[in-house]
This record gives C-alpha cells, sequence and structure tokens, in this order.
DNA sequence: GAAGGATATAACCAACTCGTTATGAAACAA
DNA sequence: TTGTTTCATAACGAGTTGGTTATATCCTTC
C-alpha cells in the first residue's frame, strides 16, 4: 500500500516543512494560495520585496513540498499543496494529548464561542490574519 | 477578554515556533520531553552533541514558548508546554480543507479510529517517533 | 572555605538565509 | 527580427544558525 511518492516519516522533509513556515512571507504566500492558483507576478504584486526574492520563496516552498507549480506560456501558475501540511498535522498528533489536555474543556469552549464569533462578525474583521 | 498572556495571532510567534520545530534535534527533546520533564544532563545523554549545544537548543525552545523550565538545586528540568503547540494547530486550521480533502472521507476515519486508540493505549507504545 | 557537579555563557567558525541588483532565458506579439 | 513580458539565476553582503572548546556561575557537600 501507501501510494503516495513520498516518505510521510522522513525527518527530512518535516525539516524542510517547518523551515519552510517559519517564514511570514511564505506563510502569506500560502495564504495567497490559500485563495486560488496564482502566478508569480499575482504573488509578488502585495509584497515590499523584489520579484527575485519571491521567486526564491516559492522555490523553497516548492522544494519543502507545499506548492507546485506549472507551465502556461510564460507564466507558472502555483497551486497549494495541502498533503504537505498533513505531514505537520501528522506530526502533532503525537502531542494531542499535551495542546489538547493543556487547555482541557475550556479552551475547546472558547473554540466554540470563537467560532460563533467569526460567523457572526463575517463582514470585516480579522483579516490579515493566519499568516 | 483575553486572559491568555500571549498573543495567539502575533506572526512572530508562529516564526519562532515554526524556526524551533525545524530543527531534528530539538524536535527530539520535545518527543523526550513528552515522556515527562527532564534535566539538562538528561536530556543531552542520548546525543552526540556537546552540552552547551544542547543548552542552546533548550533556550531556542524556551523562547518559543515551547518548554519552560524551573531551578531545582543546581538542576534545571525541562517541561513540555503544549500550548504553545496549540498556535500551530490553530494556524493549520486555516488550511483544514487543504490538507483534509486531500485524503478525504478515509482519512477523517483513520483519525477517529487513532483518536480511539490514543484513548486506549495511554501506556507506553509509540516511543522513538514523532522526531 | 574548598571541591565538585550541573548548567550557562563567551568566543569563534562554517554554513545557511534573506535581501538586494544585474542579467539571462523562454514565450508571446508586432 | 525586434521588442516585451514573465520568471529564474548569478553574485554579493549582512545577519543568523548550529556546532565547537574554554570558562564562568550556581548550588551542594565536605
Amino acid at each position: 500500500m501507501k501510494q503516495t511518492g513520498y516518505a510521510l516519516d522522513e525527518p527530512e522533509r518535516l525539516d524542510a516543512t517547518f523551515a519552510a513556515l517559519a517564514d511570514p512571507t511564505r506563510r502569506a504566500i500560502l495564504a495567497r494560495l490559500a485563495q486560488g492558483d496564482a502566478t508569480v507576478k499575482e504573488i509578488a504584486a502585495p509584497f515590499p520585496v523584489s520579484q527575485p526574492a519571491i521567486s526564491r520563496h516559492l522555490k523553497v516552498l516548492e522544494s519543502a513540498g507545499l506548492i507546485s507549480r506549472e507551465r502556461v506560456a510564460q507564466r507558472r501558475p502555483c497551486h497549494l499543496e495541502g498533503r504537505q501540511l498533513r505531514l505537520v498535522v501528522d506530526w502533532l498528533e503525537n502531542y494531542r494529548g499535551y495542546w489538547a489536555e493543556a487547555y482541557g474543556r475550556l479552551d475547546e469552549l472558547l473554540d466554540e464561542l470563537q467560532a460563533g464569533d467569526d460567523a457572526r462578525q463575517s463582514s470585516g474583521g480579522r483579516e490579515g490574519q493566519g499568516i
């Protein structure tokens, strides 16, 4: 079995994944791609850094497996690869007892409340988050 | 409101957390601490690096909020702080649709099964993993 | 007070990261 | 062909990281 082409438990891949996620610009790029595929130019637009800098961030994200790229004429549309985030989720699963238990029931409740808030205030607030 | 002493949504903290997790030695230290508190000497024992190197890894983990340390005589027992991992969990939540959808329903099922397992296997198994 | 164990800090080095500017390469358009 | 757009790469510098060895600090014990 295990048809996934890459080993889920190789530490090196976790290294690269966590390292890639450690940069706010790269997390912002992922946030952008979560809303849909985009070309390098489109991705670079909102950032105050040069295009080569973005190209390198994309390279880091790609070699961590967090995004993939295809070729369409001169453009290189980027696509978020959710499967790689799965690696992080699986790793965190080993510590579930810790981060879940630390907050306990109270935290679950707060989460529920906040979820309710989010649903209500869906107009504007909270943007620029999740970066 | 918000009595939690640290801001859950400050990107800098995510930076430090992901960066701390990007090193395999540090993840191994966390895995060790998941089995119980330990002193610096105890933590350093299984690693092929010097004690100062471990001290610095611990400093990184501490300033990322992933561990805490107290003083007991000359010893500085380290304690895993699960709450900080919560930050990562919350961030991943924004992408749940992506990493969950990639595997689909089957994966949800596996999650349920594993949750059941965790409750049952609270004794020992699974060590040496999640590094 | 002197000795010893546990840990932190200082000083140093090699390697990597992230940014820059300048330039190259590929595909389209005229 | 010539020019234009999109993206990647090269070359460089400043700052950070992860390791080392040597030394300092703190606490206990004799």
